[in-house]
DNA sequence: AATAATACGCAACTCAATTGCGTTTGTCAA
DNA sequence: TTGACAAACGCAATTGAGTTGCGTATTATT
């Protein structure tokens, strides 16, 4: 269930701490709903008058990465980011201008191209990445 | 023109030397038409009995990148690749087993996927990444 | 309150990539 | 052929994202 205290109360019936720093990482994730960096979240948590160390903020991402809460994005730039898992498979309109990140659907067209891919070439396509890059409506 | 003496040729006349390092890697991009990362280029340098400092190799993939001659490839494991530039619009297949990589050319289908993006979201595409993760035909 | 596992802070470390700076080399022209 | 100068190079130090070891603190359970 996309809801903090719901994956608060998962974790804590595998045996895992309702932590409040957990809980306010999965509250933005789930808010926000965009790829955010390490810094980016560490930085939030200092806003909400709660500053840890940068391990326990990566910690805390490979944890929930590992338990499948949240997923890795990748923009290219070798920083990594991440989202709330569990939305409908969706990829990125990046801003070069303002970084702005902009939801885009495209599943059915990439379901279709992914099948005849792996039908020509003979691979087993488990993933993709597709991220656009341009300027968004207010940088144009 | 997709040749290393045509290349040298036109940063000669742009004020720039004619280095050994510069040919071979130019070279070695040309022949395997594939991403490659630092590391790979400078142990094949050192193959050729040319061996240089990590910080040559960095510098000269910064200076061809910055000229056009290669482009920056990326696979999300931040480190990042590079393969010659002009060579036909294309994506790659990568295997998360032997890391092998094989070109894939779906322009046709992504031409009118980003022109109906763009005009449903009014955002200029520049550019974008697509890479394809899974088993190649060895591997399954 | 005692216990044990989870979570955290801190310093050191890894790995890719970059920078400063002094030295070498390629090129061109005297 | 030789100077001169910019381009190229080596080396050490540095950056920046991310990780690891280890000792301490916190949370949950009894
Ligand atoms: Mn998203
Ligand atoms: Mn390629
Ligand atoms: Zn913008
Ligand atoms: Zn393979």
């Amino acid at each position: 269930m996309l809801n903090t205290q719901t994956i608060l109360q998962q974790l804590s019936d595998q045996g895992f701490k309702k932590t409040k720093v957990r809980e306010l990482l999965i509250g933005e994730l789930l808010k926000l709903k965009k790829p955010l960096d390490a810094q980016a979240l560490q930085d939030f948590l200092s806003d909400q008058k709660l500053a840890v160390n940068k391990t326990t903020v990566y910690r805390e991402l490979q944890f929930l990465l590992e338990r499948g809460i949240i997923v890795e994005i990748n923009f290219g730039d070798n920083k990594r980011r991440y989202e709330i898992a569990g939305l409908a498979h969706h990829h990125h309109l990046i801003c070069n201008n303002c970084q702005g990140v902009e939801d885009v659907f495209v599943d059915q067209d990439l379901v279709k191209l992914e099948k005849k891919i792996a039908k020509e070439k003979n691979f087993a396509i488990h993933s993709h990445s597709l991220e656009f890059f341009g300027l968004c409506r207010h940088c144009l």
